[in-house]
DNA sequence: CATGAATGAGTATTCATTCAT
DNA sequence: CATGAATGAATACTCATTCAT
C-alpha cells in the first residue's frame, strides 16, 4: 500500500492526536477553564478553526480526551488475569499494571484524577469510572474468599491501593521522590503486608 | 470596649468568614475559573462590590482561602506530640488527627488537594505544603530509628498515609464507603501492619 | 418630587431608550445580521457590556424593538373610532392615522416591514401583526355592509391600503417623491375612488 | 459542434443556474448574512470550493442573482407595448405583466424587494431599479396627456401600482389571500377606478 | 462602609475564502 | 475543473473590577 493512499486519513488522525496531546498537556496543568482554545491549537500546530473540525466544542474536546485515557487505562489495567493465578500473583499483576500505566502516563493519570468529577464531563464520560471500582472490588472479594487476604472492607482496600498510587504520583510530581520500578515494588511489598493474612508466608 | 464597637468588628469578621465559606463551597465543586465573583457574593449574602472591600482580587480570595485552611490543618494535625509517646502511639495520634480533620472538613481537604499546584496560588500559599511533608518525614525517620518502623523510604510512607486518607475521602465522596471513625480505625490498623516491624507485637 | 429621587430610573430608561433608538437606525439600514453589538453600543453611547444589562441577547434586543414599535403602531392606528362616524370619515381617519405614523416614524415602519417575517423574531413578536389585519378587515366589512364600499374582497382592500402606504414610503426613501400631508391626502382621495360605491357622491 | 463540447458547457451553465436557484431560495427566506456559502453549495449539490469557480465572492453571487432577476423582470414587464394601444389597454397590459411575473416568481420578487437597498449590492445592481421607475412614469405621463388618466402625480401612481402588487404578494405569503388571475383582475379594475378620468366609461 | 450599574478586555465559536490534491 | 480540509479574522457574549451614590 502506497503512502499517498493512506496519507489523507493519516494526516487527520495525526491532527486529532496532536490536538488531544496538546489538550492533555494544558488541561492537566492549568485546568479546563484556564486553557484557551487558541492555546491548544497553537500547541498542536494547527489553526484555531481546525480544532472545530475535529471537536464540536471545547467541552467535547475534554470529554474525548477523558474517554480516550479512561479507555486506555481500562484496557491496560483491567484486562483479565491469567487463569490459575494465585491471590498474591494477581495482586502483584494488578499493582504493576496500575503503576506501570501511571509511570508511563503520569499526566494522563493526574488529568483523570483532577477532572473525574468535573461539571463539564458528561454522563458517559463519568460512567467509565465505575468499571474500575467494580473490577477492583471483585478481585479483593475473591482474594479474601481464598483466605489470602484478611477480612477487610473491599472498598477500603481499593481506596488504599488507589491512594498509594496517587500518593506516589503526587509526591513524585513535587520532586519529593522518584516513582520508578523499585519504588513501585517497595510499595507493593508494603501494601501486601497491609492486607495479606500471612504477609511473610510462602 | 463598648458593645457596638465590637459588633461592628464582628459583623466585618462575619462577612469575611461568610465570603470564605461561600468561596469554599463553590471553588471545591466548580474549580477556580468556573466560579464568578457575583456568585460568591450572592451566596455570602453581600453585594458584589463588597467582596473587594475584603479581598483585593479574586485571586487574593483563593489565596486567603487556601492559607486559611492550610493553617487550620497544620495547627490541628502537625501540633507537637505529647512527650514520651511511643512510635505506635505517635502514629495513631497523627493518623487520628489527619482523619478527624478530613472527616470534619471534607470540602476543605478536597479544595486543598485540588488546588495545591494551581497557577493562581502564589509562592507563599504553596510554601505551606512543605511544612506538612517535613513534619511527617521527621516522624517516620524517628520511628524508624527507634526500630518500631521498618527500613522504608520516609517519603514513601508519607505518600502512603496521605494516599490512604485521600482514597477514603475520594471513595466516600462517590458514595462507595462511609468515612467514619470505625473506617478510620480499620485503616490505621491496616497501615500500621504495612510499616511496622512487629505489627502484631506489643 | 426631587430630581435625584427619580434620576436612577430615569438614567436607566434613558439608556434602554438610546439602545433601542440606535438599534432601529442600524437594523433598518443594514439588516439584523450585518449590525454588530459594539456598533449598537457605540451609537447609543454605552459600553458593550451594558447592552447585556438591558437585553439578554442581540435577538432579545430586536424582538424588544419590534414589539415596541408594533405596540406604538397599534396604539395610534388601531385605536377605536369615534362612534357614529360614517364609512367615508372612518376611512379617512384610519388612512390619516396610518400615514401620519408612517411619516413620523418612517424608519420604524421600514424596519417592521423588513423584519416582519424574520427568523430571529419569536412567536410573540410575530403575533402582533395579526391584530392589524383583523381590525382592518372588520372596518372594510362594515363599510361594505353599509353600502358605502363596493363588493370587494376585504383582504384585497387591506392589501391595497397597506401597499399604497408602503409604496409612498419606498419611493419617498428613494427620493422620488415627498411623503407630506398633501401627498397623503391625494392618495386618500385616489384610494376612496378605488373602493367607494359613489366616489364623487356626497 | 460536438455533443460533448456542448454538454460540458451545459453542465457548467447548469451548475451556475443551480447555484443561483439555491441562493435565491435561501437569501429570500434568511437574508444575505444569515446564509452560509456551504449551505448554498450543499443545496446546489456542489462542493464549497466550486462556488468560487462561478462567483468571485459571496457578494458577487448576490449581485449576480439580483441582476439576473432584475433583468428578467425588465425584459418581461417593461418590454415595449404594441403600437396604437389605448391607455386602458396599456394599463391593463403593464399590470398583467407585473402580476404574472410576480405570481410566477414570488420568491424572486420578494428577494428583490427585500434587498433592493442592501449595502452589499453594488452601484450597477442598484441602478437597474431606476429603469422600472422611468418606464412606469413615462406611461402614466402619456396616459395623463391623452386625457384617460386624471391629473395625478405620476410617481404617486407608480407607488400605488407597485404597492398594490406588493400588498398582494405580502398577504398571499401570509396565507391571507390567494394571488391568482382573478384576484389580479379584481385589483386591476379597482386601480383603474382610482386613476381613470372616466372609470365607467367605454 | 456598602452597593450594584457600568465598563471593556478576553473567550468560544463561526464562516468566507484558499489551495493542495 | 472539482473538491473539502484548513485557515484566521470577526462576532456575540461573559465577567473581574471600578466608582458614583
Amino acid at each position: 500500500m502506497s503512502t499517498s493512499e493512506k496519507s489523507k486519513t493519516k494526516q487527520q488522525d495525526d491532527k486529532r492526536a496532536r490536538l488531544l496531546d496538546a489538550a492533555l498537556d494544558l488541561f492537566e496543568v492549568m485546568g479546563f477553564e484556564a486553557v484557551t482554545v487558541p492555546e491548544i491549537a497553537g500547541r498542536a500546530g494547527v489553526a484555531v478553526g481546525t480544532v472545530y473540525r475535529y471537536f464540536e466544542t471545547k467541552e467535547a474536546l475534554v470529554n474525548a480526551l477523558y474517554r480516550h485515557w479512561k479507555a486506555a487505562y481500562n484496557r491496560m489495567v483491567l484486562a483479565p488475569l491469567p487463569t490459575g493465578a494465585s491471590a498474591r500473583e494477581s495482586f502483584s499483576l494488578y499493582w504493576r499494571r496500575m503503576t506501570l500505566f501511571t509511570r508511563n502516563h503520569p499526566k494522563a493519570v493526574r488529568f483523570m484524577d483532577l477532572h473525574h468529577h468535573a461539571s463539564y464531563l458528561d454522563a458517559e464520560s463519568r460512567a467509565a469510572s465505575k468499571t474500575y471500582r467494580d473490577v477492583a472490588e471483585k478481585f479483593i472479594r475473591d482474594a479474601r474468599a481464598s483466605g489470602a487476604v484478611r477480612d477487610l472492607d473491599p472498598v477500603m482496600v481499593v481506596a488504599l491501593m488507589w491512594g498509594a498510587s496517587a500518593g506516589l504520583v503526587k509526591f513524585a510530581s513535587q520532586g519529593a521522590l522518584t516513582f520508578d520500578a523499585g519504588m513501585a515494588a517497595a510499595m507493593e511489598d508494603t501494601l501486601w503486608r497491609a492486607i495479606a493474612t500471612k504477609p511473610l508466608g510462602d
